[in-house]
DNA sequence: CGACCTTTTGAACGTATTCAACCGATGTGG
DNA sequence: CCACATCGGTTGAATACGTTCAAAAGGTCG
């Protein structure tokens, strides 16, 4: 499981470039497709330049493998560059509780600063491929580069946000919201990163959602067919396609 | 509502001392006995003295009073002088999630620099006195504290994993488990502040808990009696005496 | 003292869970 | 390449937990 493949992006023991990427521009904050998503949003390209240098490394995780354990020693942040991940938390009975799910430009593990330690563990639902950044470089470059700091700032404030909409979710809604918030957060994710709004492929099990969402799998499973009846989605497996976004709003937002 | 008592702490067009501080030493965050509760925590006492000067005022909240509203513009943390708070949110429908209680040494509406607004509403849940830090001035000091700035992040990091664990226990826990982390959470912040860990008023009513908690407050009041009935505690409306804090330790930790 | 708010408790109800069976998809080894 | 084992998903029936509705008592505050 610990097979990681390291492409080393700055010049150094394995500086070497890797095949796949030799006859290419190198990939770095300023040529990625996902900057505006990522740490750096936000930066003018000057900015961005000095602070891409932040990004030391990239890894490859295939599917089922964990990118950090939580306890394990914090160090750096990840951002996803290419795949799909979860995040979960496990108490003392052995409970897992996922936490979030992750697609490209998203960051992993920065809530692991408050005590140096991972608080989750991070596991790929499809092979990926994710940007290391030490927590130590992240620090210094804030220092030369202010809107950094500020975004960092704003990037751990806006997952406190993030999860107080969870909360809310979880404390206040029946299962048919709950399952209808998560399609539209889901949907209008990938819209942000340019793919399909209404028709995506769901990377995590009946049992993953349903442990992000406070509910048993059997559960989840009749929500989605009664969706599926009502004319709201399209629902086979993993594949998904949401037919009318207004009738889930709809369901979201009110007591039924 | 709006009629706050503000105390400037810096030289000013309001700097004249108030009666009541005005013969004793002036309150400052390196003679303030929750220290090491709050942002300076860790501090040497050199940073500690450059740092307070973030703190620019103090001000007085009165028992039902919102320290700051969801939506109104972010420019400053609050630190919790004295006195006891709530934060909650609300959805589109009107519901209301109260995402936590703060107490002495604790910072609000922190999760403000994400968006530029506060998320959610702090009220107080009896008369309390808070620090005012302009999150501007907490910036530019960080530059100048270096051991600041780290421990702002982690400040920031350590409310995203005290929310996880509130999402662990929204979303796998029952009732009693519920009622049972909550308490003992109680109980510690408590005895961290120098207070009985075993006896202590609750400041926020059954429905506040329940929303906390995700449950309806009657369930909560039955759960209070049942653990009541079992020895765990004695309660009396707003006074509770743990006593058997290891008995409710086990109802957290299991299935029961 | 009286009005109102909070809390407690009971009884009926409803939603999600549990238990169980079955089906389809996926993946592995002979 | 097929057979079989495993995993993930669907659906039904019974159950359990928490909610809802209701009434009444206890506190609090003007």
């Amino acid at each position: 499981m610990q097979t990681a493949t390291i492409t080393r992006l700055v010049p150094g023991v394995n500086a070497l470039p890797l095949p796949e990427e030799a006859p290419t521009q190198r990939l770095t904050c300023s040529n990625c497709n996902l900057r505006e998503l990522c740490l750096t949003s936000g930066l003018c390209p000057a900015d961005r330049a000095r602070a891409e240098t932040i990004v030391n490394a990239r890894r490859r995780v295939r599917r089922g493998e964990a990118l950090f354990n939580a306890g394990d020693e914090f160090h750096s942040v990840y951002a996803v560059r290419s795949g799909f991940f979860k995040s979960s938390v496990v108490d003392n009975e052995g409970r897992e509780q996922v936490t979030g799910f992750f697609m490209g430009g998203e960051l992993l593990g920065i809530e692991g600063i408050g005590t140096g330690r991972y608080n989750a563990t991070a596991i790929a639902l499809e092979d990926s491929e994710i940007c290391i950044m030490p927590f130590a470089l992240i620090e210094e470059m804030t220092h030369q580069v202010r809107p950094l700091q500020r975004h960092l700032h704003s990037v751990l404030a806006r997952e406190i946000v993030r999860d107080h909409g969870v909360m809310m979710l979880l404390g206040s809604m029946r299962a048919e919201e709950r399952l209808a918030v998560f399609l539209l957060n889901l949907s209008q994710r990938f819209k942000a990163r340019g793919y399909s709004p209404s028709e995506f492929h769901l990377r995590m099990t009946r049992e993953e959602i349903g442990s992000y969402l406070g509910l048993k799998l059997e559960t989840v499973s009749r929500a989605f067919s009664k969706f599926q009846e009502a004319g709201l989605i399209e629902v086979q497996q993993k594949h998904i396609r949401i037919a009318d976004i207004p009738g889930l709003h709809k369901i979201a937002g009110q007591g039924n």
